[in-house]
DNA sequence: AGTCTCCCGTAAAACGTTTTATGAAAAGCT
DNA sequence: AGCTTTTCATAAAACGTTTTACGGGAGACT
């Protein structure tokens, strides 16, 4: 491919015999341009294919069409969805992303949103590892954040999440209604903030039935290994698994060793991906509503960028419940008094 | 949160009791300056939590340090996958990525492509909708261009894609192997590059098997209806599925229409997803190798971004394809010679 | 015909950085 | 002591835009 020599808005200017000023005014529809170089500037712009370099023009005009989001990992769909739909919203409103994701790691979190600040968005949409925000966003980081899925560790932040204790509670409840009398609760980490409202919220409504947490992880091997321990030292009637991987992973290992839902062991998950609604039988899932949590960050950081000044705001949406074949115990349900 | 003046590197200066100059030179490690005064700007950066905007670097120095990701759609996991590999390989180069999906539209993939230009990456990995790219990407825009998965319509782009047509035609030798007489292979569209090499390569091996080709579009609803009218009116034998949102949806239908593999309809995709080795029977998959597409994919783009300019280049990885259960008849692999 | 007002195009400045050229001071050499 | 060379700090320019202030010309009014 040739090289040729980039296109400025001055050559744009040489071009249509005009000044640099007078093609900004049209790109820009300034008033009082007369028509005659309107037309001209238009058709030079079309012939030299010029693109107007929006990082030049924010660092003149002040006004911003960047914004930032930073996600624990875009493998995990639930991310990918996230983002996607923030990102069909941002473009309605004028606004480009620059999406940076952490690989689940706090230090490599850290150094993200020092790097993203770099390029000096008009705000951050933040799904934080696990919530430890006020040590990564020094006083100096004045963009407006908005903080999605778990908790930060200080008030400053706009916070949208999910009901997570009170589906998890309806989970653990319906588990209790069925008759199951034990069961483990396998979360990654209880320092990451909804996977603690999670399990707190199983642990209030769990009645009779016997609640044990562990702590997976976020590597998949380990995952792997405490849930395989889990399940073949002293096996539980169910297991409630708080996330997606976990999840996943979860019902990887139920089935390698040959455990069947819910015979074997009835089995939950706090997320829905399609999957779950293929195996049989189906899974017992908490559906997050991602693409209206998506909507509401936008939302309130397109306030924020716009200059709204109210006190921050904690926006909590709730999740569906679908009772699925996995937790379901033949005439478990007309067995409990409602 | 209190607003103040955002730090620039004037604020440092004066700070510090020196020149821009001079504080440009110690966060650049430029030689021949005194110990003292890199002391003294650095404490007064650190206390400032001053941050180089990359963008009025760039348009000085013309150093770049972003490159652009545009791909069909973020919710699909592939294209997740890919973004974090490649997202892990830019920044161990120091690049960020600028990442913008199409929503499975081409009108909206030109849109984007003009619109990431404004930020002047370096380069881009294009994943193309369908590969008409060269309507796309006009003469004027020369940044260095590496496309993957999709065949571009023209020469001019390097290109990383997998065996499409080996593959399918395993796939396809496998299924008369075991003894199948009519198979359906369901696509989104043949005019999307790979779809039509994956079509191209199953049909040459199907021996004497009876294939079809149904082409089922992009839009889920759509995929759905064109699938449960392929399986409810005239049902073959097997089902392959050449992609991974119609092999969802093709699952999701033959189950709810009740069939079961690979008995009533034997199943097959191209792709490769967790939930297809959990379902009972799993499912006979090609597994691409997304993280080794976007290793090749940063590795070419970095050589076009650092001034190469050998001829333009295609590498071709290789799929594995993983047989399971739902496409093994009892005694079907016995009844057939070698 | 002269004066005043309005329209329109553009010169120059500014944004936040980096680079380059320059000058002053210090160090080295004779 | 004087001259030459080297070091180091910085003034000014430059990147690609947008904004602002200014000047010239045209039109309107008397």
């Amino acid at each position: 491919m040739k090289r040729r020599p980039p296109v400025s808005i001055k050559t744009v200017a040489e071009r249509a015999g005009v000044s640099p000023a007078t093609v900004s005014n049209v790109l820009n529809a300034k008033p009082s341009v007369a028509p005659e170089l309107i037309e001209r500037v238009r058709s030079v712009v079309a012939e030299l294919g010029y693109v107007t370099d929006s990082n030049a023009s924010r660092l003149r005009s002040g006004k911003h069409s960047l914004a930032g989001v930073v996600v624990p990992d875009l493998s995990n769909p639930m991310f990918g969805t996230f983002v996607s739909t923030l990102e069909t919203l941002a473009r309605e409103d004028g606004f480009d992303l620059l999406v940076v994701s952490a690989a689940n790691d706090v230090e490599q979190e850290k150094e993200r949103l020092h790097a993203i600040r770099s390029w000096r968005p008009a705000g951050l949409i933040v799904i934080p590892c696990d919530g430890a925000l006020s040590q990564r966003t020094p006083p100096s980081m004045h963009m407006p954040i908005v903080v999605v899925d778990r908790l930060p560790d200080a008030p400053d932040f706009d916070l949208i999440a999910v009901n997570n204790a009170q589906s998890a509670a309806a989970i653990s409840a319906h588990l209790s209604e069925q008759g199951y009398r034990s069961c483990t609760v396998a979360g990654s980490m209880l320092s990451i903030s909804n996977i603690r409202e999670r399990w707190e919220g199983a642990a209030s409504a769990a009645g009779d039935m016997t609640l044990s947490m562990v702590e997976v992880g976020l590597e998949a091997k380990g995952i792997r290994r405490r849930l395989h321990e889990t399940l073949t030292q002293r096996r539980p009637e169910a297991l409630f698994a708080l996330d997606h991987i976990t999840g996943l992973i979860a019902y990887q290992t139920m089935t390698d060793l040959g455990l069947s839902a819910p015979g074997d062991l009835a089995f939950a998950c706090f997320d829905e991906a399609e999957w779950m609604r293929l195996v049989r039988p189906a899974i017992t899932t908490v559906r997050q509503p991602i693409e209206e949590m998506a909507t509401a960050a936008w939302q309130q950081l397109s306030r924020r960028m716009g200059g709204n000044a109210d006190p921050v705001r904690t926006l909590r949406l709730a999740c569906s419940v679908e009772v699925r074949g996995s937790t379901l115990r033949e005439g478990g349900r007309s067995s409990t008094a409602a």
